[in-house]
DNA sequence: TAGGCCATCTGGTCCT
DNA sequence: AGGACCAGATGGCCTA
Protein backbone atom coordinates (compact mmCIF):
# COMPACT_ATOMS: atom_id res chain seq x y z
CA UNK A 1 0.00 0.00 0.00
CA UNK A 2 3.15 2.56 0.88
CA UNK A 3 4.45 1.77 -2.19
CA UNK A 4 1.06 3.85 -3.99
CA UNK A 5 2.63 7.44 -2.74
CA UNK A 6 3.88 9.52 -5.18
CA UNK A 7 6.95 11.92 -3.89
CA UNK A 8 5.61 15.08 -3.35
CA UNK A 9 8.49 16.56 -2.07
CA UNK A 10 9.57 16.85 -5.61
CA UNK A 11 9.17 20.61 -6.24
CA UNK A 12 8.38 20.28 -10.22
CA UNK A 13 4.55 19.58 -8.83
CA UNK A 14 4.41 23.35 -8.05
CA UNK A 15 6.24 24.35 -10.76
CA UNK A 16 3.27 22.51 -12.78
CA UNK A 17 1.63 25.64 -12.03
CA UNK A 18 2.83 29.15 -14.34
CA UNK A 19 1.06 31.90 -15.21
CA UNK A 20 1.64 32.13 -19.26
CA UNK A 21 2.39 36.20 -19.50
CA UNK A 22 1.63 36.29 -23.29
CA UNK A 23 -2.16 35.28 -22.78
CA UNK A 24 -4.58 36.21 -20.33
CA UNK A 25 -5.12 32.34 -19.54
CA UNK A 26 -4.26 30.22 -16.98
CA UNK A 27 -2.13 27.57 -17.76
CA UNK A 28 -1.61 24.58 -16.06
CA UNK A 29 1.17 21.93 -17.18
CA UNK A 30 0.33 18.11 -16.39
CA UNK A 31 2.05 17.67 -13.56
CA UNK A 32 -0.53 20.51 -11.46
CA UNK A 33 -2.83 19.26 -13.13
CA UNK A 34 -2.60 16.11 -12.05
CA UNK A 35 -2.89 17.46 -8.14
CA UNK A 36 -6.52 18.78 -9.41
CA UNK A 37 -8.06 15.65 -10.60
CA UNK A 38 -9.38 13.68 -8.23
CA UNK A 39 -8.50 10.36 -9.28
CA UNK A 40 -4.62 11.19 -9.00
CA UNK A 41 -5.76 11.81 -5.58
CA UNK A 42 -7.56 8.25 -4.78
CA UNK A 43 -4.43 7.13 -5.90
CA UNK A 44 -2.30 8.04 -3.33
CA UNK A 45 -4.78 7.74 -0.67
CA UNK A 46 -4.94 3.78 0.55
CA UNK A 47 -8.42 4.53 1.20
CA UNK A 48 -11.24 5.14 -0.76
CA UNK A 49 -12.18 8.37 -1.55
CA UNK A 50 -13.68 11.02 -1.98
CA UNK A 51 -14.86 14.66 -3.87
CA UNK A 52 -12.98 17.34 -5.67
CA UNK A 53 -13.97 20.89 -5.49
CA UNK A 54 -11.24 22.11 -7.19
CA UNK A 55 -10.77 24.04 -10.42
CA UNK A 56 -11.40 21.04 -12.46
CA UNK A 57 -14.83 19.64 -10.99
CA UNK A 58 -15.45 17.73 -14.83
CA UNK A 59 -11.54 16.30 -14.51
CA UNK A 60 -12.48 12.68 -13.78
CA UNK A 61 -9.03 11.60 -15.61
CA UNK A 62 -7.47 7.94 -14.73
CA UNK A 63 -3.87 8.61 -14.53
CA UNK A 64 -3.01 6.87 -17.50
CA UNK A 65 -5.55 9.42 -19.53
CA UNK A 66 -4.78 12.48 -18.50
CA UNK A 67 -2.78 12.54 -22.32
CA UNK A 68 -5.68 12.13 -23.92
CA UNK A 69 -7.87 14.77 -21.75
CA UNK A 70 -5.57 18.28 -22.60
CA UNK A 71 -8.92 19.68 -24.31
CA UNK A 72 -11.01 20.38 -20.98
CA UNK A 73 -8.41 22.19 -19.72
CA UNK A 74 -8.91 24.81 -21.77
CA UNK A 75 -12.34 24.69 -21.04
CA UNK A 76 -11.50 25.06 -17.36
CA UNK A 77 -9.46 27.99 -18.19
CA UNK A 78 -12.32 30.02 -19.09
CA UNK A 79 -14.38 28.96 -16.58
CA UNK A 80 -11.79 30.20 -14.18
CA UNK A 81 -12.02 33.78 -15.59
CA UNK A 82 -15.91 33.69 -14.66
CA UNK A 83 -14.90 32.37 -11.27
CA UNK A 84 -11.98 35.07 -10.89
CA UNK A 85 -14.96 37.75 -11.88
CA UNK A 86 -17.05 36.68 -9.76
CA UNK A 87 -14.74 36.72 -6.47
CA UNK A 88 -14.32 39.96 -7.42
CA UNK A 89 -17.74 41.27 -7.56
CA UNK A 90 -18.10 39.41 -4.79
CA UNK A 91 -15.45 41.22 -2.74
CA UNK A 92 -16.85 45.06 -4.20
CA UNK A 93 -20.42 44.12 -2.93
CA UNK A 94 -19.43 43.29 0.31
CA UNK A 95 -17.24 46.12 1.01
CA UNK A 96 -13.88 44.40 1.24
CA UNK A 97 -10.98 45.34 -0.86
CA UNK A 98 -10.19 42.91 -3.35
CA UNK A 99 -8.42 39.49 -2.79
CA UNK A 100 -4.76 40.26 -2.34
CA UNK A 101 -3.01 40.08 -5.87
CA UNK A 102 0.47 40.66 -6.69
CA UNK A 103 2.11 41.67 -10.14
CA UNK A 104 3.11 38.12 -10.84
CA UNK A 105 0.78 36.17 -8.75
CA UNK A 106 -2.75 36.94 -9.35
CA UNK A 107 -5.18 35.73 -6.58
CA UNK A 108 -5.88 32.82 -8.64
CA UNK A 109 -2.67 31.55 -9.38
CA UNK A 110 -1.92 32.26 -5.58
CA UNK A 111 -4.89 29.81 -4.12
CA UNK A 112 -4.16 27.37 -6.41
CA UNK A 113 -0.66 27.15 -5.77
CA UNK A 114 -1.52 27.11 -1.61
CA UNK A 115 -3.96 24.00 -2.58
CA UNK A 116 -1.41 22.25 -3.86
CA UNK A 117 0.66 23.16 -1.06
CA UNK A 118 -2.03 22.07 1.43
CA UNK A 119 -2.96 18.97 -0.13
CA UNK A 120 1.06 17.77 0.16
CA UNK A 121 1.26 18.64 3.52
CA UNK A 122 -2.11 16.89 4.40
CA UNK A 123 -0.77 13.73 2.10
CA UNK A 124 2.67 14.27 4.93
CA UNK A 125 0.37 13.69 8.04
CA UNK A 126 -1.42 11.36 6.99
CA UNK A 127 1.51 8.75 5.72
CA UNK A 128 2.24 10.17 8.99
CA UNK A 129 -0.44 8.58 10.24
CA UNK A 130 -0.07 5.41 8.38
CA UNK A 131 3.21 5.01 10.21
CA UNK A 132 1.99 4.85 13.64
CA UNK A 133 -1.15 2.73 12.67
CA UNK A 134 1.42 0.24 12.19
CA UNK A 135 3.23 0.64 15.40
CA UNK A 136 -0.07 0.06 17.24
CA UNK A 137 -1.01 -3.19 17.86
CA UNK A 138 -4.32 -4.32 16.49
CA UNK A 139 -5.60 -7.44 15.73
CA UNK A 140 -5.66 -8.69 11.64
CA UNK A 141 -9.53 -8.71 11.31
CA UNK A 142 -9.91 -5.75 13.09
CA UNK A 143 -10.97 -2.60 10.34
CA UNK A 144 -8.88 0.00 9.13
CA UNK A 145 -8.08 2.68 12.25
CA UNK A 146 -9.47 6.18 11.97
CA UNK A 147 -6.96 8.67 12.68
CA UNK A 148 -8.92 9.84 15.86
CA UNK A 149 -8.88 5.70 16.32
CA UNK A 150 -4.93 5.73 15.82
CA UNK A 151 -4.22 8.87 17.91
CA UNK A 152 -6.12 7.37 20.88
CA UNK A 153 -4.58 3.99 20.78
CA UNK A 154 -1.51 5.26 20.14
CA UNK A 155 -2.23 7.03 23.66
CA UNK A 156 -3.32 4.15 25.40
CA UNK A 157 -0.38 1.94 23.84
CA UNK A 158 2.12 4.20 25.10
CA UNK A 159 1.19 4.65 29.10
CA UNK A 160 0.77 0.61 29.22
CA UNK A 161 4.60 0.89 28.21
CA UNK A 162 5.15 3.18 30.66
CA UNK A 163 3.34 1.02 33.22
CA UNK A 164 5.68 -1.85 32.16
CA UNK A 165 8.75 0.07 32.41
CA UNK A 166 7.49 1.68 35.87
CA UNK A 167 6.72 -1.81 36.79
CA UNK A 168 9.95 -3.47 36.55
CA UNK A 169 8.59 -6.52 35.69
CA UNK A 170 8.97 -8.49 32.43
CA UNK A 171 7.13 -6.95 30.13
CA UNK A 172 5.05 -10.38 28.99
CA UNK A 173 4.80 -11.38 32.54
CA UNK A 174 3.36 -7.98 33.27
CA UNK A 175 0.70 -8.02 30.11
CA UNK A 176 -0.63 -11.82 31.34
CA UNK A 177 -1.27 -10.66 34.88
CA UNK A 178 -3.13 -7.32 33.41
CA UNK A 179 -5.28 -9.63 30.94
CA UNK A 180 -6.16 -12.15 33.80
CA UNK A 181 -6.76 -8.82 36.31
CA UNK A 182 -8.29 -6.43 34.13
CA UNK A 183 -5.97 -3.21 33.58
CA UNK A 184 -6.57 -0.61 36.01
CA UNK A 185 -3.23 1.89 34.44
CA UNK A 186 -3.02 4.93 36.35
CA UNK A 187 -2.61 6.95 32.82
CA UNK A 188 -6.17 7.13 32.75
CA UNK A 189 -5.69 7.16 28.81
CA UNK A 190 -8.68 6.85 26.81
CA UNK A 191 -9.02 2.74 25.76
CA UNK A 192 -12.18 3.94 23.89
CA UNK A 193 -11.95 4.13 20.31
CA UNK A 194 -14.81 5.65 19.11
CA UNK A 195 -17.07 2.66 20.90
CA UNK A 196 -16.79 0.39 17.75
CA UNK A 197 -13.36 -1.65 17.25
CA UNK A 198 -9.97 -2.08 18.97
CA UNK A 199 -12.01 -0.45 21.56
CA UNK A 200 -12.02 -3.49 24.07
CA UNK A 201 -9.45 -3.75 26.70
CA UNK A 202 -8.95 -7.23 26.66
CA UNK A 203 -8.78 -7.40 23.10
CA UNK A 204 -5.56 -4.54 23.61
CA UNK A 205 -3.68 -6.67 25.69
CA UNK A 206 -4.10 -9.67 23.50
CA UNK A 207 -3.27 -7.65 20.66
CA UNK A 208 -0.26 -6.61 23.08
CA UNK A 209 0.50 -10.32 23.85
CA UNK A 210 0.56 -11.41 20.38
CA UNK A 211 3.65 -9.00 19.55
CA UNK A 212 5.23 -10.63 22.15
CA UNK A 213 5.02 -14.49 20.93
C1' DT B 1 -31.39 7.79 6.37
C1' DA B 2 -28.35 9.67 9.89
C1' DG B 3 -23.89 9.83 11.48
C1' DG B 4 -18.90 9.03 11.08
C1' DC B 5 -14.93 9.69 8.47
C1' DC B 6 -12.31 11.80 5.14
C1' DA B 7 -10.29 14.91 1.34
C1' DT B 8 -10.40 19.28 -0.32
C1' DC B 9 -10.93 24.25 -0.50
C1' DT B 10 -10.53 28.47 1.75
C1' DG B 11 -9.19 32.46 4.49
C1' DG B 12 -6.84 33.88 8.57
C1' DT B 13 -2.68 33.96 11.37
C1' DC B 14 2.01 33.25 12.38
C1' DC B 15 6.71 32.60 11.06
C1' DT B 16 10.95 33.02 8.27
C1' DA C 1 6.32 38.25 0.44
C1' DG C 2 5.63 33.66 0.61
C1' DG C 3 5.10 29.40 3.01
C1' DA C 4 3.39 26.66 7.00
C1' DC C 5 -0.17 25.82 9.93
C1' DC C 6 -4.82 25.82 11.39
C1' DA C 7 -9.83 25.57 11.66
C1' DG C 8 -14.31 25.96 9.43
C1' DA C 9 -17.17 24.65 5.57
C1' DT C 10 -18.50 21.46 2.16
C1' DG C 11 -19.61 17.31 -0.07
C1' DG C 12 -18.82 12.28 -1.10
C1' DC C 13 -18.56 7.57 0.58
C1' DC C 14 -19.65 4.03 3.75
C1' DT C 15 -22.02 1.68 7.44
C1' DA C 16 -25.39 0.62 11.01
Amino acid sequence: MDEMYLDFEQESVLEGLYWDHGSTDFKVQPEGYLLDCPSLAEQLSPWPSFPCQAIFPDAQLPLTDIDTHMLPLEVSADMDSSLEELLEEECLSQGRPSRPTSAHQPYKVQRQAANVRERRRMLSINSAFEELRGHVPTFPYEKHLSKIDTLRLAIAYIALLSDILLSGRHPQAYVDECTKAGYRGEKKAAWNTSGKQAGSLQHFYLSLRQSYY
